[in-house]
RNA sequence: CGGGGCGUAGCGCAGUCUGGUUUAGCGCGCUUGGUUCGGGACCAAGAGGUCGGAGGUUCAAAUCCUCUCGCCCCGACCA
């Protein structure tokens, strides 16, 4: 099965593409760019979500729904945002069997939408903030998709705030943009640099954005989730205005912060193996595999079905699985889950029975050890901690090991040329010089990373400037 | 939209240059039977394709010619 999956070793990317087929995780739609994910991809999605979604309500967020569709006359508003989006814009022309009078875009975003809602919502500052959180499809018809990291059509969670002042919004964008470093830390064990992008790379119709950006396991890099500080530019476009407590009429801060399925192309390309996905057990749909092995028989399964219902409750939710298809050989059905990256395999046949024992594989090293039956439940739990701890410190040391500093732009043409990675110089430049940069070695200024602020001679003006990562990017 | 490449069984491909020896093959997967069974099997027998589509040349076309449709990769764009 997964011999005939054959690694490219001139093109990683395709590789692991590949490695997801073979989960069953994803496939590309009959539609240009769109995928269609199968269940075992979207319990990964849907486990992601509860992660972030948990972590928004302990911020104070709520979750609310807006339309798919958005006037074109919307977009128009903010002149940066409809400069920046019309370019990957769907629209809708025709409905009911009539053509429209105004056109209709499929939303590529949703800070127009949400920012005519907010218009309505908010007039005093006793109704601020206001702290809202979607999640939802968005679509953008890019030149070039790519299953899980650009896809036409994608899943995400956008979040849209408004405050009474420039502080507390900028708190805010911050708050976000660390809640986003927290979860894809500790729970997908994507170790992320987080900082500000330079205005090149910024949203479109924001004053500031900032990013968490990730090492993929073939050194380019990939921005992971992204929050902005949108000043008042969108209050301005859609009239989001309070009476403050002077009486006086001032116009709201906002912000917006997103996340998207891009992040399970993340976890695939950080975590793979040649054998397929390993999934760190916080965010694993399923985080053990009870597998009996030999005659399907009383004991036997009696024993499998307590070990599963230990687990369940000792995990807290239904995340053991036991695999009853004894019509499959025990390695076929060791390599089903291994493939789709189960953290842990218990194992239990007849001199499991006798010993009283289980056999335990972990997915990260394939290390095996044999547990006390009456133990899994204190011990698995321990088990799945430490494969989620060394799944974190893997990526993190082979990030750090690729990220090298230079002071030369030539330093940073020959990095990015002969090993890739990320690349920290001084940077001072304007947008056209990151373009020029873009040309001439493919990397890109990544960000510049937060609470890191030495200043020195940028390589491209000689004049001073922020550190900055540069890297390859998808 | 530029530059490459490809459409042959569910998936991955060979065959195309040099038409006929192919009732169109191969690997994986699938079905059935048997032997196996603690890291991804083996033997045997099967099912499955009007070779992307439409014209044309020829005694004969997957193979040559014309026209079409679709897809992939590289670039510009981007979560």
């Amino acid at each position: 099965m997964a011999r005939n999956i054959t690694p490219r070793a001139d093109d990683y990317s395709k590789w692991y593409l590949d490695v997801i087929r073979a989960a069953e995780l994803a496939d590309h739609a009959p539609v240009r760019g769109c995928m269609v994910i199968r269940p075992t991809g979207y319990a990964i999605w849907e486990s992601v979500q509860r992660h972030f979604d948990d972590a928004f309500k302990r911020t104070g967020h709520q979750n609310a729904y807006f339309p798919l569709l958005i006037p074109s006359s919307f977009l128009e508003k903010e002149a940066e945002h409809v400069e920046g989006f019309a370019p990957e814009c769907a629209t809708v022309t025709h409905a009911g069997g009539e053509k429209l009078d105004e056109p209709l875009i499929i939303r590529p975003t949703s800070e127009t939408v949400i920012g005519h809602m907010y218009g309505k919502w908010i007039q005093s500052w006793r109704d601020l903030p206001v702290l809202i959180n979607q999640w939802c499809n968005v679509m953008r018809w890019e030149k070039r998709p790519r299953l899980f990291l650009r896809t036409s059509e994608f899943l995400w969670q956008e979040g849209h705030t408004a405050h009474a002042t420039e502080a507390e919004a900028r708190e805010e964008t911050l708050r976000m943009l660390e809640v986003y470093r927290q979860v894809m830390e500790d729970v997908l064990a994507l170790p992320v640099v987080v900082g500000e992008k330079t205005e090149g790379e910024r949203f479109p119709g924001a004053v500031n954005t900032y990013s968490c950006e990730a090492m993929m396991s073939d050194r380019r890099a990939l921005q992971a989730g992204t929050s902005h500080f949108l000043g008042q530019n969108f209050a301005r476009a859609f009239e989001i205005r309070f009476q403050n407590k002077d009486g006086v009429m001032e116009e709201c801060w906002t912000t917006s912060w997103g996340v998207s399925t891009r992040l399970i192309g993340a976890l695939i390309m950080t975590h793979s193996d040649e054998d397929g996905l390993i999934l760190p057990p916080r965010v694993a749909p399923t985080k053990v595999a009870v597998i009996p092995i030999g005659q399907d028989g009383d004991s036997l399964m009696q024993a499998a079905r307590s070990v599963t219902e230990q687990l369940n409750s000792a995990l807290g939710g239904l995340f053991c699985e036991l695999d009853t298809r004894f019509h499959m050989r025990p390695t076929d059905r060791f390599f089903y889950h291994l493939q789709r990256g189960v953290p842990l395999r218990l194992e239990i046949g007849e001199r499991d029975l006798k010993a009283g024992t289980v056999r335990a594989v972990r997915r990260d090293n394939g290390d095996k050890l044999n547990i006390e039956s009456d133990a899994v439940a204190a011990k698995v739990p321990e088990i799945l901690e430490d494969v989620q701890r060394s799944l974190y410190e893997r990526a993190k040391t082979f990030r750090e090991d690729n990220t090298f500093f230079v002071s030369t732009y030539d330093g940073l043409k020959s990095v990015i040329e002969e090993n890739g990675g990320f690349v920290e110089a001084f940077f001072g430049g304007t947008p056209e010089d990151e373009v020029k940069i873009r040309e001439e070695t493919g990397a890109t200024p990544r960000c510049i990373p937060l609470g890191d602020d030495s200043r020195g001679r940028c390589v491209i003006t000689g004049k001073e400037g922020k550190k900055t990562i540069f890297a390859k990017a998808y």
